[in-house]
DNA sequence: GAGATTGATTGACACTGTCAATTTACAGTT
DNA sequence: AACTGTAAATTGACAGTGTCAATCAATCTC
């Protein structure tokens, strides 16, 4: 029953718009400065509006980390139609996301604040991961060792690039946060673990 | 100018038995439960009285970081003492320690709780990071690839096991928290990386 | 001993999330 | 058209939080 019609006072539904405030202040503030009040002040309405919308605070930001994914995969299926390799459209997105939406991307993974156990945010998620696993079982079917190995290659890959977008943060690697060389470092990490690995190596 | 004697009422100085309450909180409530007021309350003070020594929440979750790191660094001497590869020695005692303390590790990397411009906190993670990648050219010279590569090498590595370690508690990779399982899925990632690069795989 | 300094206390302020009670505005029924 | 019911927004309150200012006590220094 999505009334097209203002319910109340506002042309869009008040949800949608909380939402929207909500990734402004994410972004400019990160996860901290997004508090219900914070979000509802920016939207014009009482502090205690949202909650007809959003249970508690862990929620909104729960429904803001399944869009955020939604993001994440939009941007891999955008560079999927250029870059043949799939996998390495998931690997070199993941990365790229995570330095052109550092506070999006923070909080996505803070399990503090979005609860990984709702059931839409966790299917999207393990869908897109089974995707990333079958992309590199098409790339290359051949592979050094044999059987469930493919597994263990792709939790390496994901995991690897996840964590050098986390540590960046920290300077343990590299000073500056520099995108290009990040992006070089990556590259050479992938080529690395998919060129040792895969019988033909790629690029 | 360390006061053997008590200064007030304490046996020993507020401040050690301050962070002592802190790590305790932390370990049962995870960060979100160290407060000031929290470990104040635990110490048996006033809410104001731990601003005397910690001049924010920031900085005595800082000074807990850099006790964190000295406990995770000793584990690792532990661990090296045994096993003769110290490259792999820092790589299963930092996992080990994300599981058996994962509130503490959390914490570790939170830049927003913890401040990583400090500069011994900074300094002992980079002599750290430093020494673990010459355990990794001294534990075998001979690199397939030459040149710097070693130093991606220690990356991807480095970073492979903390983005898996922090990655399991989103339940993306196994669905249960299973240490053994964790450690030998650790393991095949190891051998994957470090078998497919040097010349005379290891395990 | 007098004075100064360090450390702890109390009280306050501006925030936060969340709940209860209330008011408002719309929709459907008769 | 008036009534009623329901959903949504408001107001007010409560218990927390970090942090600051003023106060108070106890110790150290000369």
């Amino acid at each position: 029953m999505p009334k097209p019609s203002s319910t109340h006072l506002h042309q869009t539904s008040l949800k949608t718009s909380l939402i929207e405030r909500a990734f402004a202040i994410l972004d400019q503030l990160g996860p901290n400065g997004v508090t219900i009040r914070a979000v509802a002040r920016a939207s014009g309405v009482s502090h205690a509006a949202p909650a007809n919308h959003f249970a508690d605070r862990r929620q909104l930001q729960t429904e803001m980390a399944i869009l955020i994914l939604d993001h994440l995969l939009s941007d891999v299926e955008r560079r999927s139609s250029v870059e043949p390799d799939r996998a390495r459209a998931y690997l070199l997105s993941l990365f790229e996301y995570s330095q052109s939406w550092p506070h999006r991307y923070d909080l996505l993974w803070r399990k503090d604040l979005v609860n990984w156990e709702h059931p839409q945010l966790a299917a999207n998620l393990e869908e897109a991961y089974q995707d990333f696993i079958q992309s590199l079982i098409r790339r290359s079917p051949r592979v050094n060792s044999g059987g469930e190995d493919i597994e263990t290659l792709g939790t390496a890959l994901w995991a690897m690039v996840h964590g050098y977008a986390q540590l960046r943060s920290t300077r343990i690697f590299e000073a500056r946060t520099d995108k290009a060389t990040g992006e070089r470092r990556i590259d050479a990490m992938l080529s690395l673990l998919l060129g040792a690995v895969f019988v033909h190596s790629g690029s």
